[in-house]
RNA sequence: GGCCCGGUAGUUCAGCUGGUUAGAACGCUAGCCUGUCACGCUAGAGGUCGACGGUUCGAGCCCGUUCCGGGUCG
């Protein structure tokens, strides 16, 4: 349940309670895809680096170990050790982003496993099912996320399928909840909007699936190849739409400049893989802007990555030598810098909401907006 | 000392019967990355082809001398 605490022009402060633990909002989800943050990062970690919701993928866990596995196993959060709220995206991402033989219909997609190409259908029931045996706290409905620019014809017919799609997840969730040996029995669904960049088929869209009253509802399909100026434009024709006392989340978003300026237009919650993926190419996010520390002029640099940072990765090492583990190719180096990067977009969302506390979230956005974009 | 093999980018090596601007890999310098096929992608810099002379319209390649490295025989 969400519970709208407080706001400043669109942007909202508040609490979602679920069945394992109260996220603060707005709030970023770290990633776990297969049920681990890439870099070496475990539940255990995750704890210090000020994370409240993991984010695991129903596609690769399907995939393997197998969610009968994780299943018997009593469920994604007694797998992976992490204790607190976890979102499983559906897998329509995935559908999107990495199958390349696919054939989508009215009833679901086939396509090919990404491990050995044997052929995987996946509808709405099946990724509810499959859901329901990962036994997350909060389920994504299966959706089809369009790679922008799309045929307006192709994005409209795509939609309407998505929100048939979503009543179908609907349908088949309750089913689940209701069904003796559930692994959580009060799964929540979010459904996911959609509409490329056309505002009005968002909007469309959203009435629609507002209509469903689900336990959140996500924008998704963006940044997936507009101009970051068609997202924001997007999201400020579809926010009026959303349920005022529904949980909004930006499906894999984004940049920090990105979250401060969705959250400005009214999002509640984000994740994203950049953190994670642009360490270990690495990139470390700061509060005097991005530094690439594999450039050479960090080689002799003694200095912490950011002195006003209280990360384990700041608190103990140089930028000499985190440029050394990264060149070498050491694990260590993941690992330092996914942690570094995942308590700086953590610590960003929490300063985030201290602002709102304060009344001060405007004057955050102003001192933070352009430092964070900046490359330095 | 005789004979043989080799010397081409920072490194390891390609380079056809001599023919446009001498290539690759790694390394180096940067950039990219948005509901993740982890260890990636893109671009750029970098060479008096050991040296000198010769043959030729033209030499990394052929010839001579020489220097350096390795092998082998005495």
């Amino acid at each position: 349940m969400y519970q709208l605490l407080k706001t400043e022009g669109r942007a909202r402060r508040g609490e979602f309670h679920t069945v394992h633990g109260t996220v603060q909002t707005p709030a970023f989800m770290n990633v776990a895809t297969a049920g681990a943050i890439k870099g070496a990062v475990s539940a255990c970690d995750l704890k210090e680096l000020r994370c409240q919701v993991q984010l695991c993928n129903t596609y690769h866990l399907h995939v393997r170990p197998g969610d009968e596995v994780v299943k018997n196993l009593g469920g994604i959060r007694k797998f992976t050790g992490w204790d607190g709220p976890v979102l499983t995206d559906s897998g329509g991402f995935q559908v999107f982003s990495l199958a390349k033989l696919r054939n989508i219909t009215e009833e679901g997609v086939t396509f090919a496993s990404h491990i050995d190409g044997h052929k995987i259908f996946m509808g709405p029931e099946e990724s509810m099912r499959i859901q329901s045996n990962l036994g997350s706290t909060i389920a994504m409905a299966f959706d089809e996320c369009v790679e922008n620019p799309a045929e307006y014809d192709y994005a409209k017919a795509s939609c309407e399928r998505t929100a048939r799609w979503l009543e179908r997840c609907k349908r088949e969730m309750a089913l689940l909840n209701a069904r003796e040996g559930a692994v959580n029995p009060q799964q929540l669904l979010f459904g996911i909007n959609q509409g490329c960049t056309y505002e009005d088929l968002r909007i469309e869209h959203m009435k629609r699936i507002a209509a469903l009253e689900l336990d959140g509802y996500a924008i998704g399909g963006l940044a997936v190849g507009e101009p970051t100026e068609d997202m924001y434009r997007i999201i400020e024709a579809v926010e009026p739409h959303m349920p005022k006392n529904k949980i909004r989340y930006l499906m894999g978003v984004g940049t920090p400049a990105n979250i401060l300026e969705a959250v400005r237009r009214g999002v509640d919650l984000f994740d994203c893989v950049m953190p994670s993926r642009n360490a270990r190419h690495g990139h470390a996010f700061t509060w005097e802007g991005c530094r690439n520390l594999l450039n050479a002029k960090y080689e002799l640099d003694d200095s912490p990555l950011d002195t006003a940072c209280d990360c384990p990765t700041c608190r103990n090492f140089s930028r000499a030598y985190l440029h050394h583990l990264l060149k070498a190719g050491e694990m260590l180096a993941m690992r330092l810098m996914v942690m570094l990067n995942l308590f700086f977009f953590n610590t960003l969302l929490m300063k985030i909401r201290e602002a709102l506390d304060d009344g001060a979230f405007e004057s955050f956005y102003q001192t933070n907006i352009e430092t964070l974009g900046k490359r330095i």
